[in-house]
DNA sequence: GTTCAGCATCTTCCATGGAACATGCCACGC
DNA sequence: GCGTGGCATGTTCCATGGAAGATGCTGAAC
């Protein structure tokens, strides 16, 4: 409660304008000021997040596709709800780099070119290896545990190439390394490394039959398991790096050769 | 223009409904599918983004400061506008992490524990360095263009510890670092970490006072740039990392030390 | 055939009011 | 004194309508 006794009107400068900030007034669920950071944390159901979800699930499984264009109006008739809340939504998905709204004229789904890609893929190199490094980190039962996780994820994804369900295959390879982000203790890196993930989930789709047989991955993800088991920080970072590295320049080229100029 | 002869008729699902998707109508606008990403993309300016950027200055320049509560109505009265843009601009900054908005209570602005700061700062530690080694990869005259410049902000660092200037010095060294993220040329990579850093400007401004004099970051800031120059780009990242690593070890120390259990 | 002005249409942006809900206060019962 | 129910107040959430602006079509002028 210390803030309660600072002085108690600061200003806000507006457009030139000094205006006066009033006086604090302090309520009980003020206690917990320090973030939650939870996507939508718990919070009631609201018709912005339906429209948020079914918008952003329309668009990660590519039903509401890149190129496609709408306007809000049409989507809240079609969502059964009023303009506002799906304007609220599109506000959170323009913010996620999702979709654009241009004023006055309408919201498109954005497209990722092979530059996009590149963008993409150096950012989740970054943060996985440091979630890599993360987890290594930690103390040896919560290591292990997580280790056991991957392993038994790492394993789905061995059967699946066994009997060459690329489908299954892809869906492990997801849960994999979404475990690896959900469980390194950050929450805001977590937060932004699938933000970025989902940005490029539907160009990994698209682009997961193209690829020759993927032999390698689950031989990494192994290395990448024993590092973490190992608690060797440095070691697990630099093998999460090298493997998404190498998955960035398989796919790159394929992405050029194929003139895949936008998906 | 190749959307146009595809199956003109998807279908969204929502709450358990199937819904047709509509044919799609190309407009002119629409050429640019592929990610923009600039931040407000140079798009008229509106209400929502004056009061975006109104609050977020107030934020930063901790004038709407962590544990202070306000609500939509008297920011929208104090803003001189109605209530609707403000409470779309706090949706964006709450997607940022700096504010709270509860449902039918109101909103608060954030404050950091030193938890949070860890996490800030391990963000920071992986995307910085990412960048850092993204610039020194560069084609030599970019890379040279790139450490020129941030050889020049580091001068002025120099001069301003000299002189014992620490709020000049706290300038210097956040363009350093902006520099750094801006100049690596993944768009979504700078903007990610610019938003992180804007979480934590608040907690470094209040914390400048606590530390011992910051002789090593210059010299730390002269290895980084050099390594970039000589286009090392594993050594500018590791760095880049130490230096980020370094600093972040000597101040959790003294956050609970100090006992800030928020800032 | 070509150009260009005017108009109808469509779209987002913003203001405003009602609904739903959480909270704090106060009177009341015991 | 203590607990409890009801009400007044304050707040966000959502629906709706008007304003401003962008676009494309139509038709007239040449």
């Amino acid at each position: 409660m210390e803030h309660a006794t600072r002085v108690n009107c600061f200003h806000l400068i507006f457009h030139g304008r000094v205006c006066a900030w009033p006086a604090l007034r302090y309520k009980s669920w003020m206690n917990r000021t320090t973030a939650p950071l939870d996507p939508s944390a718990a919070r009631a159901p609201s018709l912005v997040t339906d429209a948020y979800r079914a918008l952003k699930e329309a668009i990660r499984d590519n039903v509401f596709a890149p190129g496609d264009q709408g306007s809000e109006q049409e989507i809240a008739l079609r969502l059964g709800m009023s303009r506002t809340p799906v304007h609220e939504a599109l506000i959170r998905l323009q913010e996620e780099g999702l979709v654009r709204v241009v004023p006055k004229r309408g919201v498109i789904v954005l497209a990722l070119s092979p530059d996009d890609m590149r963008e993409v893929y150096d950012v989740i190199i970054a943060l996985e290896s440091m979630a890599a490094e993360l987890i290594a980190a930690m103390a040896e039962p919560e290591r292990h545990r997580i280790a056991a996780e991957l392993h038994a994820i790492n394993a789905d994804m061995k059967t699946a190439l066994q009997r060459d369900e690329r489908d299954a295959w892809a869906r492990a390879d997801d849960q994999f390394h979404r475990a690896l982000i959900d469980r390194c203790g950050n929450t805001r890196l977590a937060r932004l490394a699938n933000t970025i993930m989902d940005q490029s989930h539907r160009a990994r789709m698209m682009t997961l039959r193209l690829r020759a047989k993927m032999t390698k991955s689950v031989k990494e993800h192994q290395a990448i398991v024993a590092a973490i088991r190992n608690g060797e920080a440095a070691v697990a970072g630099e093998r999460a790096k090298a493997h998404r590295q190498r998955a960035r320049n398989e796919l790159l080229p394929l992405l050029d050769q194929f003139g895949m100029k936008h998906l």
